[in-house]
DNA sequence: AACTCGATCTCGGGG
DNA sequence: CCCCGAGGTCGAGTT
């Protein structure tokens, strides 16, 4: 990792044009040959950037990285603060936990906790508009389209609504029910999924993973 | 700006939780406060990090940044081979061109490309729920109702579809029909605006600009 | 301050 | 490989 603090100007051209008037910056160059560049604000974002995979050709204080797609990041150096490089090594990664991938393995595991006698059909079950989390069939038979998210807002209403919709054209699966499961669901989004009929259920993330964990101290 | 190349752990705690086993790795504090923390790969993501407003305690090699929703990025450094700091002062900041701002404009002055004899009634007609991006008439004096996107998605299907129900509230307006215009059209996007009857287009930016520079050579 | 929506989104998973 | 959805989305503009 190569660490540049220099006065510069940048220009991006591709996807859109774009262009930084002189000033000083932070000029990142990663292992993976990646360019960013920083002003000293925003934690996250870089002021502009190429991604990986990408070429950087260094001409006497003109740099230029291209992609495979020919897009150009032009940097023109006018005065160099500092340049230092680094060796940093693979990195292990982030262990990350409380994800709605996570949550849907959970309930997916536990559909009984939806209701007696449930039992699921299957995760990610496929529509020509997108997967449903998850198809449940009822104590009777009957067919149940779960939504799920870590916080259920509208859009996760319309999203489970046009499935319904689409799930309930189907001669073998309708009528189909909704439930919308969340950690979290927002008054609005309560409002709107109870008036199309949707139920809606709060998940406890640490329930669940209790449920687990106590299931499997049974054996 | 302070840049820091140190082995270290991170653990964040909030929305999630996220734990990174001991590497070296870029600490970057910005002079808004935020802290962000680098591997030697991805341009643009940082593996872990704190946006502003926050604030960093810092007590003997352990870090702590902090914000308002008591959410915490906590950094124990173990082994530190640079540190150094930069004053880089306000940026300018970015001057972007070639944004759906200005396909919108551009598709609002050729309203013909859509069909012989279209005219424009308005950009960005307002309605209740939000403005309309385009409100044409077609060579009968019918309403269209335009939703132009860079890139097209069920959002923007949705999206067009509320406006359409509201527009066809109002008799001086209905029948409205949809058109949804984007560079790139997903095709569960399309599924979904073809079964609402709604037409779809793909807008082509460089002809768009190829017209506006031939007329404007006419003159 | 809350909400909406675009983004050179980035990133990961599944077909 | 592309398609699709999630994101600690971020960040800007508007109400």
């Amino acid at each position: 990792m190569r660490l540049v603090i220099a006065r510069c100007t940048v220009d991006y051209a591709g996807r859109l044009t774009a262009h930084l008037p002189s000033a000083v910056r932070l000029l990142l160059v990663k292992a993976d040959g990646s360019v960013s560049v920083h002003a000293d604000d925003r934690a996250y974002k870089p002021l502009n950037w190429m991604s990986p995979p990408c070429w950087l050709t260094e001409d006497d204080g003109s740099w230029v990285v291209r992609n495979k797609a020919d897009e150009t990041l032009t940097i023109t150096l006018e005065e160099i603060q500092h340049d230092s490089s680094h060796e940093l090594g693979l990195d292990p990664g982030l262990v990350k936990d409380g994800v709605e991938a996570h949550l849907q393995e959970l309930l997916a595991e536990h559909v009984h906790t939806l209701g007696d006698g449930w039992t699921l059909v299957r995760r990610e079950y496929p529509t020509a508009i997108g997967p449903v989390d998850l198809l449940c069939r009822d104590h009777d038979g009957g067919s149940v389209a779960v939504e799920i998210k870590r916080r259920g807002e509208i859009d996760g209403v319309e999203q489970l609504t046009r499935y319904l919709e689409l799930l309930n054209r189907d001669p073998l699966l309708a009528p189909v029910q909704g439930i919308f499961a969340a950690q979290q669901i927002k008054p609005q989004a309560r409002v709107l999924a109870t008036d199309r009929g949707i139920r809606c259920v709060t998940l406890d993330y640490d329930a669940l993973r209790g449920i687990e964990s106590d299931e499997f101290r049974l054996f």
